[in-house]
RNA sequence: GCCCUGGUGGUGGAAUUGGUAGACACGCAGGACUUAAAAUCCUGUGUCUUCGCGGACGUACGGGUUCAAGUCCCGUCUGGGGUACCA
């Protein structure tokens, strides 16, 4: 018989679905081993051979682990909400209900083909109600809670808002937004309900909030930073736009240093959690405040004066500019020389240059400190030009300025010697700062974050971000109108803008200035977009000596660049471009900071800046709180209804908020989410319920009062435990028949506990058992209360249920549809109504906790249950992919913790280890083409085009431009080390894609007619290809699906091949061409149980099953238990590769043996059932086993057959291998050294020397130091 | 820029702690079987050199440590991924 992958696999397949083999048992003696791949977006272009990398991989260890003996849970579903369904829906129509539902069958089917050991039972899809109503519960629980800092956990709001009860704010420690102000016990009482909701808002976890956001315009939606990737959306690749919205958002940054510290728990790569950790962005320093100087009087204030740099004569001021202008541009050599000087000199003040003074044009001036400095020319030396420059000064002086001259010789020779007279000359006239300002300090600050506080002295000028709240109130009325342009400018500058131009230097000054903590000089206040309204305060002290971004910015805008750090090379920052922010060093100018290193330098400067209560010792962290909203339709519905404006959360019992239907999946025309389409979709708090009308608490069906509603409850919790076989009957066919309604069991409604209800329908179904016979008149009575209450009551008997379900689902569904037609919606319902949120949750939000859902998959009562996530606790394998580092893992990790700390889970990582696949990637194949003529897209018309396809090596020259097209894959034929088209394959190709109709081979006739000049024969038969490695895309016609491999060569190869490729965490192209390889290996493993044997006198052979129970030898007995030894160990190292050829070499020795023993071959196919589990479970078969070979134990390697009698030792001179020596494993290394050195082969290499040193490391090589 | 990774034959990749570099597989070359093809099997295959035995050189490059380096250390080049005015 001959290895028939096909009839096995099916068989197997069907045979493992039937027995549910892979079933886990949720407990049991045996230890538990949770195996979790991260689960798919079913995309409508279903699954390449890229896809189940990962789950081949996991699917080794979960049937490894259970041949272990573990109890195996290895679970699979569907992260079923996402954008591109809902694209597909709005391009056409189609519900992106029905588009999931049918990738998710294609999923399935090409899944099933692989034979992974998947417990399919425990399925999820985060689009099912089922699902998402506890994804909108867990939202509900973070929504009610918020984070304490003493006990650094997230508390229930119930326990903040007792706080507020006794003490008001004042003593509460918590993660909140940063505007709270404070409030005493009495005021809180006091506050309206409004009042208190936005108060309690700003301390939720999950909170509505307004914040700049990522905002898609294309994509109609926000995005998380984590869904951005070069400024363009991650989903379609649209432009994103900075956007101030009110959004719901996650408080994750509460968590930010136990997200951190958390990964050193973990057993993850050091890449993964670095990224992890550069995402977090934990930066330690201090926080500083910077005392705001009054701004210069403006001109209102000053009367209506001109601007005090307007220092030349009025009555000809626009000359005087335009002269000044025209001199700018015209400098001599020597300006040019002093003006760089005293732009970079860090005089500390700013000089202008052809500035007006009077009616003169002077060539440099510092108006601060009324200094002009004179360049004189050549001329100058003549007697009349000295008169006229000695009137000159003398009007100068009169406007108050004093004059120094230089000549230019001074300038070009003695540049230093200038620069020192003009520090002196300023020195001896300047005003103190603050009087030069005549300036009085406000009570205001300007708060900035520095990780460098040890640089204090080196800060020249203080930049806040353009959205910066103080920015309005600093400008001065001259900078007004610059300031407001360049604010606006920067606020609609979108993220791909300001990352493009990342280079481009843009900032404005303010006209104020700050003072100094400790030198009390005055620093001017810019503004620049390089400072981030979102991180620290949104205010930098720049310290451009030290600091890259301020390095730049100062240089572009020509302020000062104070050096206070010398770095070990002792090269000063004049001598070389750009900023020293190196942390090693000594301190320099920088007062009682001097000769400090920076280490030191900071402490100290903390330390001074706390005792002088400047600021104090801060951490910052880069993490954001997570956008959790999304204007968009296909995702959960936020759980939330306003009412007057104040957000409620829904009651459990309410849940699931289940998903309108809506007519478009588009924002509405005033630019609301697509859920405001929905008709008649609002709360709704019953009509009659006592708290109803207005001030309807959020429950909304109970009638009775809440005391005995608590009793009530309990007990319908007891009775969905200890239902009757009619009612679990009735359940399970009101769940299966999906009536498109939800239907609860032992449900409270006013007094009673109703059997079933649909509180959408408003209808109730009742199972009456035996004692109803003699409780007619109760359930009567009973009936009339609940149609008081707007219900309809159906009621069947035992029998009914039990022997014709069908007939009474049909009765429920005619009465549902009744009812439902009848039902008033909304508005109409006569009781107040509410709208809902709008907004979905965003993709990440049903991927954060699946791991858990996995557990208890079809609690109908809780989330998971508190026994169940006790007994599997954490994933201990995760394998996915690093593209969602930054994403779902972080979010997965934070949900964790959340429900930990409100005692929901015992676990506060998700994953002890996660592994990172590789990405496959797609191999496209490339043609050179030429093209003639045009297409017309008429039908009646032939098309005139022609495509020529030229050879990847074709020389010559082309009459039109060549184009590289991609050629489909399943095309392409690989022969002589080359992938080639050939002709025949083009005729196919154009047959079956009218894409490629025009294309043909070049010929020679063809040159002739259209002037193509070739240097080198051409080919008729086939034409060669490039190779490109690039992504598996449709596009690139370069996709390879696993159905395909499978089809060719079964799933065991597949699997096989996947694995062989390479290391598991490495990315790799995907290339067919090896797959003969581990194909044959399986047919060579096939032929050992199937010996080929003559049969009969003919010559034809045939494959006979053929195992002995024969004792082995004690080489094959070696080569197993080597074997075992290896898979065992690359197994546990996930050296998936390596495992493969150990089976190979296994497979080849044990031919060469010609070994047929079962008791060889029977551990090695238990070896190999992780790897090929078809063939494996084939074989096991034919040796007589009954039971699936899924749980047999993993074979123990035996060290006693691994151990050898001799030692082939090598024999090297210097290092160098010169032959090999066989020597009893016993020897000493003293015996071995005496044998070596009585080898006459070692005297021929020693050519009669003695061996300086001779190494012998025992049993592993014997090394001579000639 | 910063962080993380990798660089080994014609190709994918082995070499787990420093101990015979290139396992296993593909490809290629030659051969067997066959009318032929497929399938299967056998032999060879790092480079240079030599008729051959053999010899020399080889893990991106340059140094170093060591009896011994793909592996450890220093420096440089380079591919890939992540991240970015985060103060």
């Amino acid at each position: 018989m001959e290895y028939d992958f096909k009839k096995i696999e099916t068989e197997w397949q069907a045979y493992w679905a039937i027995h549910k083999t892979f079933a886990a048992k949720d407990g049991g003696d045996k230890p538990k081993y949770y195996v979790l791949d991260m689960f798919p977006y079913p995309s409508g272009a279903g699954l390449h051979v890229g896809h189940p990398l990962g789950y081949i991989a996991s699917d080794i260890i979960a049937r490894f682990k259970r041949h272990k003996g573990f109890n195996v849970l290895h679970p699979m579903g569907y992260d079923s909400f996402g954008l591109p369904a809902e694209q597909y829906a709005i391009q056409t129509g189609q519900h992106p209900k029905i588009t999931t539902e049918q990738n998710i069958a294609v999923y399935r089917k090409q899944l099933d083909k692989i034979g992974f050991s998947f417990d399919w039972d425990r399925e999820v899809r985060t689009s099912n109600p089922e699902y998402y109503k506890w994804t909108q519960w867990i939202f509900i629980q973070i929504f009610n809670s918020w984070y304490n800092n003493n006990s650094n956990k997230a508390e229930n709001i119930s326990t903040l808002i007792t706080e507020f009860e006794t003490d008001g704010n004042t003593k509460v420690n918590a993660v909140c937004d940063e505007n709270v102000k404070s409030f005493t016990a009495a005021e809180w009482k006091a506050f309206s309900e409004k009042e208190q909701s936005d108060i309690l808002m700003a301390y939720r976890m999950a909170y509505l909030g307004e914040a700049y956001v990522n905002w898609c315009p294309q994509l109609g939606t926000v995005l998380a930073n984590d869904e951005i990737k070069d400024g363009v959306s991650e989903r379609g690749g649209y432009p994103v736009e900075r956007k101030l919205m009110k959004q719901w958002s996650m408080r994750i940054t509460a968590y930010a240093q136990r997200l951190l510290d958390g990964l050193d728990t973990l057993d993850w790569t050091e890449s993964l959690k670095d990224a992890q950790r550069n995402w977090i962005g934990k930066s330690v320093g201090t926080s500083l405040r910077f005392k705001v100087l009054t701004p210069n009087p403006s001109p209102k204030e000053r009367g209506a004066e001109p601007p005090s740099y307007l220092t030349g004569k009025k009555e000809i001021a626009v000359d005087l500019l335009q002269k000044a202008k025209a001199n700018r541009k015209n400098y001599t050599e020597t300006e040019d020389i002093i003006w760089q000087a005293l732009r970079n000199k860090k005089l500390d003040v700013k000089f202008r240059r052809q500035h007006p003074i009077d009616k003169f044009i002077a060539d440099f001036v510092c108006l601060d400190q009324h200094l002009i400095v004179e360049i004189d020319g050549e001329y100058h030396n003549s007697n009349e030009q000295q008169e006229l420059d000695e009137a000159r000064t003398i009007v100068l002086r009169l406007n108050g300025f004093n004059v120094i001259r230089f000549t230019n010789n001074e300038v070009k020779n003695n540049l230093d010697s200038v620069l020192e007279k003009i520090k002196q000359e300023l020195a001896a006239t300047a005003p103190s700062p603050l009087e030069r300002a005549g300036v009085r300090t406000t009570s205001e600050y300007i708060e900035v974050f520095t990780t460098r506080p040890d640089t204090i002295f080196g800060v020249s000028f203080v930049t806040l971000a353009p959205e910066h709240e103080l920015v309005a109130g600093l400008t001065t009325a001259e900078n007004k109108t610059a300031v407001e342009e360049y604010v606006t400018i920067a606020k609609n500058r979108s993220e791909r803008e300001r990352q493009a131009d990342v280079n481009k230097i843009t900032g404005v000054f303010t006209g104020s200035y700050v003072e100094h903590p400790f030198t009390g000089k005055q620093i001017p206040i810019w503004i620049g977009d390089y400072v981030l309204a979102g991180y620290g305060t949104g205010a930098v002290m720049a310290v451009p000596a030290h600091d890259s971004r301020d390095y730049s910015f100062a240089k572009h805008f020509g302020l000062p660049i104070l050096e206070v750090v010398q770095g070990t090379s002792n090269v000063t920052l004049s001598e070389v471009e750009g900023s020293y922010d190196a942390k090693e060093g000594k301190l320099i100018n920088s007062d009682f900071l001097n000769g400090l290193e920076v280490k030191d330098a900071m402490k100290k400067a903390i330390a001074e800046i706390e005792k002088q209560g400047l600021g104090k010792g801060k951490v910052n962290f880069r993490l954001r709180d997570a956008v959790f909203g999304r204007q968009r339709y296909w995702g959960e519905p936020i759980p939330v209804y306003y009412k007057n404006d104040i957000p409620y959360a829904l009651n459990e019992s309410e849940l699931p908020l289940v998903l309108p239907e809506v007519d478009k999946y588009l924002p509405t025309e005033d630019g609301e989410p697509p859920l405001a389409r929905a008709k008649n979709w609002r709360y709704k708090p019953l009509s009659n319920s006592p708290q109803g009308g207005e001030d309807a608490k959020p429950h909304t069906w109970q009638t009775a009062g809440n005391s005995s509603y608590n009793f009530t409850k309990e007990k319908s919790q007891e009775l969905r435990k200890n239902q009757t076989e009619a009612e679990e009957i009735l359940w399970e066919a009101i769940r299966k028949k999906s009536l498109d309604v939800k239907f609860r069991r032992q449900h409270v409604i006013g007094a009673s506990i109703v059997d079933f209800v649909s509180l959408e329908a408003k209808l109730v179904i009742e199972v009456d058992g035996k004692i109803h016979l003699e409780q007619k008149d109760y359930d009567e009575a009973r009936t009339k209360e609940l149609e008081s209450v707007g219900f309809s009551v159906i009621r069947f008997s035992n029998e009914e249920i039990l022997h014709d379900i069908e007939n009474v689902i049909l009765k429920i569904k005619t009465t549902l549809n009744a009812q439902l037609q009848v039902l008033p919606h909304g508005e109409d319902l006569g009781g107040a109504s509410y709208p809902y949120e709008h907004s979905t949750m965003p993709g990440w939000a049903g991927s954060s906790w699946y791991f858990l859902r996995y557990m208890d998959s079809h609690n109908s009562t809780e989330f998971a249950s508190k026994k169940l996530t006790d007994y599997w606790k954490q994933v201990d394998l995760y394998i996915g992919g690093s593209e969602h580092a930054t994403g779902h893992l972080l979010y997965v990790r934070f949900w964790t913790k959340i429900l930990k700390d409100l005692g929901h889970i015992a676990i506060d990582e998700p994953a002890k280890k996660l592994i990172n696949q590789g990405m496959i990637q797609g191999l496209s194949m490339m043609a050179r083409t030429t093209s003639i003529g045009s297409v017309t897209l008429d039908n009646n018309m032939p098309s005139t085009r022609r495509t020529f396809l030229l050879d990847k090596n074709f020389s010559g020259k082309l009459p039109f431009q060549d184009i590289e097209i991609h050629i489909p894959v399943d095309y392409v034929n690989f022969q002589d080390g080359k992938y080639v088209l050939t002709k025949e394959n083009l005729n196919k190709l154009i047959e079956d894609h009218t894409r490629f109709t025009d294309f043909q081979f070049l010929n020679e006739s063809d040159c002739e007619e259209f002037g193509i000049i070739i240097t080198e024969e051409l080919n008729s038969d086939f034409i060669q290809l490039k190779e490109v490695v690039e992504k598996m895309s449709k596009s690139k016609y370069n996709v390879v699906t696993p159905d395909d491999i499978a089809e060719k060569f079964g799933s065991d190869t597949l699997r096989l091949y996947e694995m062989f490729l390479g290391p598991l965490e490495q990315s790799k192209p995907w290339n067919t061409n090896g797959i003969t390889g581990v194909h044959g290996f399986l047919k060579k493993l096939w032929r050992l149980f199937y010996p080929a044997v003559q049969s009969d006198a003919s010559t034809t052979l045939s494959n006979q099953f053929n195992v002995t129970n024969d004792e082995p030898t004690k080489g094959e007995l070696k080569t197993l238990h080597k074997t075992i030894k290896k898979i065992t160990e690359d197994i546990e190292r996930f050296s998936f590769n390596t495992s493969v050829s150990n089976f190979m070499i296994c497979v080849n020795e044990l031919t060469d043996a010609k070994c047929n023993k079962r008791a060889i071959l029977e551990p090695l196919l238990i070896c190999l059932s992780p790897y090929a589990p078809h063939i494996a479970e084939e074989l096991w078969k034919q040796l007589g086993h009954t039971e699936s070979i899924s749980t047999a134990a993993f074979p123990l390697f035996n060290e006693a057959y691994l151990v050898d009698d001799t030692i082939n030792y090598p024999v090297s001179f210097n290092g160098k291998v010169k032959f090999t020596l066989e020597l009893a494993a016993t020897l000493s290394t003293q015996e071995v050294e005496t044998i070596v050195r009585a080898n006459e082969q070692t005297a021929k290499f020693l050519d009669g020397k003695e061996p300086k040193k001779v190494i012998v490391v025992h049993k592993k090589i014997v090394n001579m130091v000639v």
